[in-house]
DNA sequence: AAGGTTTCCGAAAACGGTTCCGCAAAAAGG
DNA sequence: CCTTTTTGCGGAACCGTTTTCGGAAACCTT
């Protein structure tokens, strides 16, 4: 079976290689019979050209990455369909690759990348990503970065957040306005630009509402719920519980119901749960859930938009722009007085 | 900026291209010093190999593709999962394509696909693929697909799924045990194996008890809660409303649990409800859901085993296997007597 | 020392497109 | 009718690798 290529329509056609494939590509110097011709023949062959041949004439893949912690989540597997949704329009291709909040493995996808595999890259950063070098690395590279959600601030880059301070400032106001004084806060990373600005609207709360901060009410978790469950427990079975939870993330809101429940503690009566979620039965729940929730779907939108408006015009100087979605609280059960 | 490549490492260290290529991939004919030289400074400039030379040249591109329906959902997230963790041992890498469920889409999907982007391509078919010419169209260029979930009849290829009628049967089965009497099963599509597959069981599972079968009981919704929730509202608030639901696929156990809190029906009390799941937080709805969970991951690291395998080993005739892996009925609250 | 083997490396041809350059023939202009 | 312009197409270089083929030098062998 020979194979179908500019070769074989050409040599079928009697043309050149150059005719064909300008034909194709609808150029103005070739005669209108000449494209019909050849038009008619691509498509009885069903021609499809080699993306690679094409990729490495014109050093340009149409193909992006995107770079996550994991696909698992709410809130990423949104993003992701929007992002698909932009380039599945544009005629882009998707990559994906998980770090699986590794570190090593997000280095390791960095460093790969910088062979020319993608045009740009779209990226939120593992839990315990210290250094950023390795991106720095990649920008200088010239490919495109944009960050959405999980950003680093060591790269002039767009950026697509949601207003998270004021997110932890308004959940962690609602938990006070439901009457909780004991408001622990569940981040599960060190390094991360959204824990740690969700954690100072929630600092920002307590201080604006005389609330003495408790150091050992902010609980350091893990993005592994193996690490995370000792802690809670820990703090869920202590002397000094908490009447309000505050969590910066999904999972460790759904491990502190899980808690509660093994523990004989009533929500919302015994303790009041906030938290940032993206869980599409959180209505359902039992007490249902009061949530602070993300368009994920338009971040993922938004980045992709962001992305190829440079990708497409980048010969006007880029200027990094840093664009914040807003977050809505939606009040639930598991805040009721 | 000079490009770092085969060419320009072959400059600085005074040796042919062809000689640094070989000594990169370790060839035997090298000799270790000159090996040496070339990698530090490989190295040191930060060689990555271009992958678009790299897979033109070889006609291989080390690339799957992962055809799904959608990724917003908790099954298909965990196969990804499962499908990355493979990849990214054996060093592939994953292109998403999202269908939507549209029939259409797939089809300019599969024809772009024939055009060598990937060695191999995963796939669960959308809801409304009747035809599966497109497919087949592919497969006869020798693309390798390997189908997992929802798979199509009419390629011999390898297929991973679960055990569809006997979890039908089952579910059914666990429903008439609870007492139920009116059992409805919740479909959405007509075409689709897997639901077919379940209703058979269901089917079975109701004559087994010598109950019959209700025509007006088989509830065709859509993959789009927009169409499902009316005909659902209609089942539920009718006066012949049944006892039990058998949802085929989560979104519509989760619309029934929308629809009966707002029409004041109570499960289980009223209505028992199993569903076909991978939600995380099934045992914390209210109530909470008994669920047929599919090992959801599993089949996505079997499917792309099964795919690296033929990937790896083209030479041998390939044989297709189908592989079934078992779900597991987590009985909860939603069919407690 | 002549012949035969290794050892190590270079030259060059692919892979399948894209694109620059140029050239005939036809059309237009005077 | 001759010159100039336009139209339509072919030739060939190029993108960065991989791989085949072959060749020179060094190493044995007898």
């Amino acid at each position: 079976m020979e194979p179908v290529n500019l070769k074989r329509l050409a040599k079928e056609l009697n043309l050149a290689i150059s005719t064909v494939s300008r034909a194709l590509r609808d150029s103005y110097d070739i005669s209108p019979e000449t494209k019909k011709r050849v038009f008619e023949l691509a498509q009885k062959l069903n021609y499809e050209p080699n993306p690679y041949a094409s990729s490495l004439r014109k050093q340009k893949s149409r193909t992006i990455a995107v770079v996550i912690p994991e696909v698992a989540n709410n809130f990423f597997s949104l993003a992701i369909n929007g992002i698909e949704s932009i380039a599945q329009e544009k005629g882009y291709h998707v990559l994906i690759y998980l770090t699986h909040e590794d570190y090593q493995k997000e280095v390791s996808i960095t460093r790969h990348l910088q062979s020319g595999r993608v045009d740009g890259i779209l990226m939120s950063v593992a839990a315990n990503t210290e250094n950023s070098s390795h991106i720095v690395e990649l920008h200088n590279k010239g490919i495109p970065i944009i960050f959405f959600d999980r950003v680093s601030d060591d790269i002039d880059t767009s950026r697509i957040t949601t207003d998270d301070y004021d997110s932890g400032f308004k959940a962690t106001e609602h938990l006070i306005q439901c009457g909780c004084k004991q408001i622990a806060y569940l981040s599960f990373s060190q390094h991360l630009s959204i824990t740690n600005k969700r954690m100072r609207g929630y600092l920002e709360a307590l201080e604006h509402y005389n609330i003495k901060p408790d150091r050992k009410l902010i609980i350091l978790c893990s993005s592994d719920n193996g690490q995370s469950y000792p802690v809670l427990r820990k703090l869920l079975s202590g002397k000094k519980r908490p009447d309000g939870i505050f969590a910066s993330v999904e999972k460790l809101a759904i491990a502190s119901y899980h808690l509660c429940e093994e523990l004989k503690i009533d929500i919302p009566k015994d303790i009041k749960v906030i938290s940032f979620s993206n869980l599409e039965t959180a209505s359902l729940l039992n007490p249902s859930l009061t949530t602070i929730t993300q368009p994920a779907f338009d971040i993922g939108k938004k980045a992709a938009s962001v992305l190829f408006r440079r990708l497409e015009k980048n010969k006007t100087p880029f200027m990094s722009e840093t664009v914040v979605l807003k977050s809505a609280l939606i009040p639930r059960n598991s805040t009721k007085v």
